[in-house]
DNA sequence: CGCTTACTTGAGTCTGGTCAAACGGGGTGG
DNA sequence: CCACCCCGTTTGACCAGACTCAAGTAAGCG
């Protein structure tokens, strides 16, 4: 468990150039709101792909919003069962249990290498304060956090292995083509199917089997070191899931 | 599925005299607070038993803070398959997701007999503008819900159908002890086994047989209408289920 | 008294889990 | 350069936990 803890000093992304700023799905600051989020950035964390961004059981006095990259946010069992809850994605802001609850409940894991903008949990109250509406977009975010994580219950609890498969890759590639982290068909997703095993709540082994019925029907092709997504129209057919509704979204 | 849509323009439980108040789990509000509440409340709805306060698909403009009963969170598939994600219980805000986003995304029912306090929708960002920390405490509500269905989702995707069993109780049973729902050993759950069944993601059929395991191992006792928990910690360890952190928590 | 709702129970089936082994590519040390 | 190893994937055999179907019971209610 690799804990990268580099805060550079010198940005490689000031605010005002920010990456997220460029893509259509994102809404735009005014200049006051750029003024204070850019005094309440504090650097620039860069971590290797398999490095732990967030330990459950630790407190850390850090908020980061994803820049760059992808990972996932999973629990443990004491005897060391391993739920995937959610993925995350560039424009999401994590680590927000931590500030304002005690200690982390959950860790956060890069699936490839990440780039995360470096809060300090202590100043969050200061944005409340001046920036109600940013303050109103924070807890947007964690509503709409709230939003994905029914949608992966209901699909755990409800769906059978195929479809859950299916909805899974249909939510991954319509998440990751609106931050512009893939873009056109086939869209690769860098997944191990230990992963997959972990965010369905599958054996490896039924997974494995599962992917393959997938391939079969030419839904997807697997490819060594990632899932090669060949019809998402399909896949949500075969999950009978109706997408999200996806509008403009805020970040910090 | 009744719509109880009654709000009473008089009021059973003005704000000064907040039943939530009295708790020891909930933190007090200064004057100011107080009257900013009294106002942005809108009024009462009382529901019965069975009925539907909020409904997936619909839009509705109002925010409910749960003052009195139980309820439960669900989604549905297409083909009926149902899936509860969460209970809402004294104290909880619900509609967040609704007020924040378009359309709701589940649907609430009452477990038993309830009062909510209304707020209106539109009035949420000038809570967020006027009262800094009402505000934050709204996103602390949203961060609390997501933690809790950060564990519901390791039970249903990692734990075995018993222990899954013994987690729910036991998070049930402290949750409602810390509002005050329920008091000493044993107590009582107002559940259907089909309520069980769909918030673990089995079947009804199976959950019966668990359920009878349980009350072999003389942790729970079935009851016509309902779950008498006879011992908490051993339902908790047989989970391997460490418990919630419980410091005074807000609530609007 | 009949109807409905919730809980029980048993039989048979199947989805998905476990165990075990093997493959194949990429990296590494001899 | 080759042997070896490791990681992720693949496959088969067998097992078990959970599902479906079907029927029956018990309590509550109009």
């Amino acid at each position: 468990m690799a804990m990268a803890e580099t805060v550079r000093s010198e940005r490689k992304y000031p605010c005002e150039r920010c990456p997220l700023m460029r893509r259509a799905a994102f809404r735009d600051f005014n200049r006051k709101e750029l003024a204070f989020v850019s005094r309440f950035k504090r650097g620039e964390l860069t971590v290797d792909k398999g490095a732990t961004v967030l330990a459950e059981g630790t407190r850390n006095p850090h908020l980061y919003t994803v820049l760059i990259g992808w990972g996932f946010r999973y629990k443990l069992l004491p005897d060391g069962r391993r739920q995937i809850v959610n993925f995350v994605m560039p424009g999401d802001l994590i680590g927000l249990q931590g500030a304002l609850m005690d200690e982390m409940q959950h860790s956060v894991e890069a699936l490839a290498p990440m780039v995360l903008c470096v809060f300090e949990r202590e100043e969050l109250m200061s944005l409340y304060r001046e920036h109600p509406e940013l303050a109103y977009d924070v807890t947007w975010l964690a509503s709409r956090e709230e939003c994905m994580l029914d949608e992966n219950l209901l699909s755990v609890g409800r769906r059978s292995a195929i479809e859950r498969f299916a909805y899974l890759l249909a939510f991954l590639v319509t998440r990751a083509r609106t931050v512009g982290l893939v873009n056109g068909a086939p869209t690769e997703l860098p997944l191990t199917q230990q992963h997959v095993a972990d965010t369905l709540g599958l054996s490896l082994v039924h997974t494995n089997k599962t992917a393959r019925k997938l391939a079969e029907r030419k839904l997807i092709r697997w490819r060594e070191r990632g899932c090669e997504v060949l019809d998402v129209d399909g896949l949500m057919e075969l999950a009978r899931w109706e997408g999200i509704q996806q509008d403009v979204r805020p970040f910090i």
